[in-house]
RNA sequence: GGCGAUGUAGCUCAGUCGGUUAGAGCAUACGGCUCAUAUCCGUAGUGUCCGGGGUUCAACUCCCUGCAUCGCCA
């Protein structure tokens, strides 16, 4: 049995509404949980809200509302964008929960009895936005650099931990665990931060200033420092101490966090679980910021993108996909709505979208639908290496998702969807179609086909779960399986012949925007263009008659406010009436080349019949005809 | 101010221990195919490897220095 996995997001501070930077990290507990769903491992999937302190208090003032009344408004927004975003956790914790609450009175108890927690009086200047002290060094112009105002000079006594009795420990910690604090260069900037002495942590507030928080259990007037009840969170949804969820999972805990929040993580937190005689967390996984148009994703600046508004423009596994393919884990990376647009096209329509569609569409044409029965000898013969660049596909993979390498496991599957696409080139399925002698090359071909769509479905349920099931829907297997596990992926020929496939549907359909229709966030409808007609088929279009015609006579018509008499030649002579004398005059046309639709139905206009019909374009007052860049024979079909 | 990271094709990045002709994807151009969503396959490129100096038979790689960007700390 495989150990069990334990992935937690921060805890989400309830001073601001949820944005990509959120997402992003909910996102990929969510992909490392499914993947390890994929290895068989039971795992459990902790997120939720972090409510306590100043800000807070200072947040709901300024919505006219009480701490409590806010922090459910705002909470429930976080919570509610995780269905949303299809994330599956086990427990949505707020730090406000009673059983939190208890737990954190709890281990302050522990400390503090066993003498790690002491009282002693400070006096400093302090910044209510940032809940902390500030030194005259760090202020600009006396002002604090964050907020841009006066702190206010206060005194005040109140509780330390004493985290510096633990700084050598923590370095041999981190120094005999290379993988406790990833990627490296997070390690490094923690170990370099230790390298200086760490001052003690203050761990209260009193209650004379701040009365939102958990209170101490060892003195009443005051209450919790914000951090220090926030990070417990990740023991006390588990039942710590002695719940069995907490037993079978810690050992196996994985933080996900972003890089803001690495010094709490990677310092207090270690300190804290030690001082309080728990075995430390197993690995800090920590990401880099969404930059947004150069600047940084931050609640404090104003540029933040509403995750749900780009998801709801081209759909939520387009947009997972995006976010787990584009950065590199640890790393900084740029959000832009080209660049995911980009992706989108090239890499899910064209590349997957499309194998998809010419796999599913061969299976119906030569088979009406049905998996087709494969001779094993054949079958063997024809992969031409499939079968191992699968497996191949599938070790990739596992080893970038096992280090949370999210980009590299999806270049890995693309790697094999290409490798797809050639394989459909160089077995020519419609060649072996042609002739009764290749039927059986034919099933085989498109057996293995179907095979790799099988993986390829199953490799890509931790990032787009929806497509996975949609794919696995119409490659016609049990719904009731768990067609994604590892050790069925890796088993090639487990398709059942014989099986009926559902009619192929288009996994992702091409974006196709102009520039200046990007980035307009609140017009998220479906269209790209504004009046867009219906959609039309290629069959429908090809019903149009478009011909290249010579103008070769023109005349106005009497008492008619816009029309022309026009007779053109496109092989043989038409007439038609065309709206357009308000920009042109007859003689401006004559001889010009312009495009008709020779087939329209004819009409009488003012008494002419017309035959035809002219294409112009008309802006305004503007109005202009359709005509080709370079002479052509009259009659010439356009397509 | 201190410490650190980064700088490679038009864009995003990979490049092991110093070792032959510096790679991938996207974008571009050309060719091929027609099963497929104007898709797919193939071919072709282009590089002051940030600048300068040094070590070496040999430097994108190691050392020094300058510049730029970013992060952490003060």
């Amino acid at each position: 049995m495989p150990n069990p996995f334990y992935i937690t997001t921060p805890i989400y501070y309830v001073n601001a509404r949820p944005h990509l930077g959120h997402a992003y990290s909910t996102i990929a507990a969510d992909v490392a949980c499914r993947y390890n769903l994929m290895r068989d491992r039971e795992t459990f999937f902790l997120t939720g809200t972090d409510e306590h302190g100043d800000k807070i208090v200072r947040a709901a003032k300024n919505e006219n509302l009480s701490p409590r009344a806010y922090v459910d408004k705002i909470s429930g927004l976080f919570k509610d964008l995780c269905p949303e975003l299809r994330i599956r956790y086990n427990h949505f914790i707020r730090t406000t929960d009673p059983a939190h609450i208890a737990v954190v009175k709890h281990i302050l108890q522990k400390i503090y009895d066993s003498g790690e927690i002491y009282f002693s009086e400070y006096e400093g200047l302090y910044c209510f936005g940032c809940e902390r002290f500030y030194t005259e060094r760090e202020l600009v112009d006396g002002k604090c650099p964050d907020h841009k105002t006066k702190p206010e000079v206060i005194k005040e006594s109140n509780y330390f931990f004493k985290i510096s009795k633990y700084q050598d420990w923590l370095i041999d910690h981190i120094n005999n665990n290379p993988d406790f604090i990833y990627p490296e260069r997070y390690k490094n900037e923690v170990l370099s931060f230790l390298s200086e002495p760490l001052e003690d942590l203050c761990i209260s507030r009193p209650k004379t200033r701040l009365k939102w928080g958990i209170s101490l259990p060892f003195d009443d007037n005051y209450v919790t420092y914000v951090w220090f009840d926030a990070l417990i969170n990740y023991i006390s949804a588990v039942g710590y101490p002695d719940g069995e969820l907490f037993k079978k999972f810690w050992p196996y805990v994985n933080h996900i966090v972003a890089k803001d929040i690495l010094k709490p993580h990677g310092i207090y937190w270690p300190i804290m679980l030690k001082a309080a005689g728990i075995p430390v967390y197993k690995r800090l996984n920590v990401h880099g910021y969404w930059n947004v148009d150069q600047s940084k994703m931050s609640k404090s600046l104003g540029n933040v993108i509403e995750p749900l508004q780009i998801k709801n423009k081209y759909g939520l596994d387009a947009f997972r996909f995006f976010i787990m393919r584009d950065m590199v884990f640890g790393l900084d990376s740029s959000f832009s709505e080209e660049s995911m647009v980009q992706r989108i096209n090239s890499d899910l329509a064209n590349d997957l979208g499309n194998l998809f569609s010419r796999v599913l569409a061969m299976a119906h044409k030569y088979f009406s639908g049905e998996i087709p029965e494969v001779d094993p000898v054949l079958e063997q013969e024809l992969q031409l290496g499939l079968e191992s660049n699968a497996i191949k596909a599938i070790d990739k993979f596992e080893s970038a998702m096992e280090k949370f390498e999210f980009h590299k496991a999806l270049i890995a599957v693309w790697e094999f969807i290409s490798r797809m696409n050639k394989y459909v080139d160089v077995t020519a399925p419609w060649e072996l179609a042609k002739k009764k002698s290749s039927r059986k090359q034919l099933e085989a071909v498109i057996y293995n086909l179907l095979e790799g769509l099988r993986v390829i479905s199953g490799l890509i349920y931790p990032v787009m779960p929806d497509t996975s099931s949609n794919m696995q829907k119409h490659l016609g297997m049990n719904p009731d399986e768990s067609y994604y596990r590892l050790e069925i992926l890796k088993k090639w020929g487990t398709m059942k012949s014989g099986i009926k496939l559902p009619k192929s549907v288009t996994l992702f359909p091409r974006v196709d925007l102009k520039k200046n229709e990007l980035y307009s966030g609140e017009n998220s409808s479906e269209k790209t263009l504004p009046d867009l007609k219906p959609e039309i088929s290629m069959e429908e279009f090809n019903k149009v008659d478009l011909r290249i015609a010579t103008v070769v006579h023109a005349e106005v018509i009497p008492r008619a406010k816009k029309l022309l008499k026009i007779e053109v030649d496109l092989g043989e002579k038409l007439t038609i009436v065309a709206g357009i004398s308000e920009g042109y005059n007859p003689d401006d046309i004559i001889g010009k080349q312009v495009i008709v639709v020779a087939n329209l139905k004819p009409a009488k206009i003012m008494g002419i019949l017309s035959k035809g019909m002219l294409l112009a374009g008309f802006d305004d007052n503007i109005c202009a005809l359709g005509t080709v860049d370079k002479k052509i024979k009259p009659g010439t079909s356009l397509t």
